[in-house]
Formats: C-alpha cells, sequence, structure tokens
DNA sequence: GATAAAACAGGCATTGGTGCCGGTTTTTCA
DNA sequence: TGAAAAACCGGCACCAATGCCTGTTTTATC
C-alpha cells in the first residue's frame, strides 16, 4: 500500500539528505496528536498506549519505537500540547487585535481568552494538570513546563499590548483573575444551567478588567 | 476480636429495634469516607474497589453486600460528597457570621468559600466533575444532583444573608462569579509560584463582591 | 552491493481491577 | 427455640493495560 505520506521517490529527488528523520518526526507527531485526542475524548484514564496506537494508526513496534513506555509518551504529550496552546492562542490573539477598534480591544482579547479555553488543547492540558495533583512524577514535569509557558506567555501580551507599559502588574493581575474566572466558569459550565449566567459572568470580568485598564492609566 | 462500633449487648440495652440497621448504615459510611479519602489521595482514576475496602478495613463480601458494583458505589458517593459539603460550608459560613462586624461580613463571607474550596470534600467532588465530562454515565447522576446542591446553596445563603433580600439576581451573579474565580484559581495554585500574586486575585474579589453588594442598595 | 542501523511489525507474560459466587456468622421474629 | 433473612467472608475467572521481546522491512554509509 502507498505511504498518505512522503514519498522515497529515488531517482527523483535530488537532495533529500534526512529522510529517515522526516518520516521518523512525522510519526511521532502523528502519535502525538493522536494521544491529545485520545485526551479530550476520554480523559488521562483512557490515555492508554493501546488507544492511542489505534487512534494514530501506527503499530505496537512503532509505538514502543518512539516512546519506550507510557510515561515516555506523556512526557512528550506535556510539551507537545503546551506548544500547541501557545501558537494556537497567540495566532487568534494576535488576528483578533489587528483589526479591532482599541476601544474594544479588552473586550475582544478576553472574549479570545474565553474561545481559548475550548479547544481540544486546553482540554488535553486540564486533564493533564488534575492528573498531575496526584501523580508526583507527572507533577514534576508538567509544573516546570507550564511555568515557563507562562512565561512565554505574559512577554508575548505585553508585546501585544504596549498599552499596559510600565503597568506590568496590573496586567498580570487582569490575566490572573481572567485566567482562573475562565477556568472556573469552564469546570462549572455543566452546573449552569441558564446560558444568561454565564454571559453575566463573563460581562463582570470584562468590565473588570476595564476597570484595572483604567486604574493602571490614571 | 470486639468490634469497635456499636456492641451488641443483648441482655442490657431495653430497645434498640434495629439493631442490623444501624449496623449496615455505620459499616456504609465507613465505605463511602474510605472512597472519598481514595478520590482525595489518589483521584478518580485510583478510586478502585479494592483500594477502598484495604482503605475502609472491609471485606470483599462487605463490599460487594452494600454496593453491587462501582457504578453503585460511585452513584451512592456523589451524595455522600454534596451532602458532606453543604453540611460543612453551612456550619463554618454561619459560624463565622455569626461574630463578625457587619461590615467585614462580605470579605469574611468570600474567605470561608475560599476555605470552602480545599477541604476533602471538595476535593473529591472536583475529581468526579473531572470524571464525568467524559463518562455520561456519570454526568447523567452528577448533572442533576449538583443541581439541587446548588439550589439548596442559594437559598441557604439568602437565608443567611437578608441584606441581598430584593437583590437575588446580584447575589447569584456575586455566588457565580466567586465560584468560578475560586475553582481557576484552585487549580492554578500550582502554577503562580507568588503567593502574593493569588493574594491579589483574591482581593480583586472581594472588591468586585462589595462592588455588586453596593450597587443592589444604590 | 554489503553491512549497519533506524523504523517498524506483532506477540506474550505479568499485573491489577471487576464481577460474581458458595459458604459462614449474626440478628430478627414467630 | 428454630428457621429465615440480613450482614459478612474470601476466593476465582475474566479482561484490559503495560512492558518487553524477537523478527522484518526500509534507509543510510562505505
Amino acid at each position: 500500500m502507498a505511504s498518505s505520506l512522503p514519498a522515497p521517490l529515488p531517482h527523483d529527488d535530488p537532495a533529500p539528505p534526512r529522510w529517515q528523520q522526516r518520516k521518523a518526526a512525522a510519526t511521532r507527531k502523528l502519535i502525538l496528536d493522536a494521544a491529545t485526542d485520545c485526551l479530550v475524548e476520554g480523559g488521562y484514564a483512557r490515555l492508554t498506549t493501546v488507544e492511542v496506537l489505534k487512534q494514530a494508526n501506527v503499530s505496537r513496534g512503532a509505538m514502543h519505537h518512539h516512546f519506550t513506555s507510557r510515561a515516555d509518551l506523556v512526557s512528550a504529550l506535556i510539551h507537545h500540547v503546551l506548544h500547541k496552546r501557545l501558537e494556537r492562542f497567540l495566532s487568534d490573539y494576535l488576528s483578533a487585535l489587528k483589526d479591532t477598534d482599541p476601544a474594544h480591544a479588552i473586550a475582544v482579547a478576553t472574549d479570545v481568552h474565553w474561545q481559548s479555553m475550548k479547544t481540544p488543547e486546553f482540554t488535553a492540558f486540564l486533564e493533564l494538570v488534575m492528573a498531575a495533583r496526584t501523580d508526583p512524577e507527572l507533577s514534576a514535569l508538567l509544573v516546570p513546563a507550564t511555568r515557563e509557558f507562562e512565561r512565554t506567555w505574559i512577554s508575548e501580551v505585553e508585546r501585544a499590548i504596549p498599552h499596559w507599559s510600565g503597568a506590568s502588574d496590573q496586567m498580570l493581575l487582569a490575566n490572573d483573575v481572567a485566567a482562573a474566572l475562565h477556568l472556573g466558569l469552564l469546570i462549572n459550565r455543566p452546573f449552569i444551567e441558564d446560558p444568561a449566567r454565564r454571559e453575566a459572568v463573563r460581562d463582570t470580568l470584562v468590565a473588570l478588567v476595564k476597570d484595572l485598564f483604567a486604574q493602571s492609566k490614571g
């Protein structure tokens, strides 16, 4: 059967220097994306090696070749998920801010932040976070990686919104409040039947962040 | 070996009408408390029948007698955890409000709310909530039970703080915001190294709730 | 074109969780 | 007092997940 990925082409391609490495990287990414899907669909409990290799359509041997143990897979998955999360958020964030009236910038940015918590990456990340509470080894990997992610996050947001310059305390506070409130709202969602109640919470947050911004300028 | 719980005493106790029922209820509670501990210490993944019966020091047969299947145990555990959560919160809430200057009532109430999220009951509840996301059968039990819990919660808080009377929308919003923000803060805790940052978030919430309260009166 | 190494294929033993069963002790009630 | 029922005991069979292992194919290197 023909591989759907890079074809060998031994006679036509003059200089594909490292074909094995590219193939291996592709398989690796395939497995990690499949693992992310497993996390989203079945939670950390159903993140099993068998389930992942079924989802990725690879053999047991391929799995074992790239990730010797389950812990190995999870370790790589942490960085994979955080990388995708940062990449997608910054992309959405910057493109949303690009063509937006500065007067509505805060409302738009807050909404993008909320939307970013409904992505597969974040769902997978949250599963890892919850599992890490009772798994010291996972925690030892996840906590430093996430802190590094947060630092990059903050510095990128600072670059994106120069208006906050000189008031990084206020901006950090606004970020922390938004992150906590959105996360809690996401989890409590099934228990708040009325959508108006959820919107009221988000509106309150926008007003609060606007207030913090005004304080930082006055 | 002597039972550490209710002793038979066939000749001395004139009227213990249903001794079996009391014994059964005690064993049941013992198992459910042990299950709560398992959730706290090992998360939903390690909530296994074997682990629970070890923790409770009961036999396999006793376990099977009271809870035929694991699903049976989880179903009872939901109500057990919600009951304990409501009981403890109301107790702490009312006793804290009793001897408090009304001017600081909101700050105190908010703090009690935050403290209530660090209890074993809430930790266990959160594990159930996260597991329910990818477990439809668990979700079908947990969601209605939690909504009922929320209704009781709200009505009890309304009774406890008559000042909000006539502004139940504002009170509900304040409650929703506090619940979401505290929950998110609890989960994000390991990633916020500086305690001052966490306190700043909580101070912001207190100021916000005070503001909502002022709005409801002006 | 021969050799080494990377990438992959598939199976097997162990472990741990679940469900269920036949037997035993204790309590209740006629 | 004696029989029925409730409460409890401990083990076994099944299944799913993990880790490891021995082959096989494909690519790189000399």
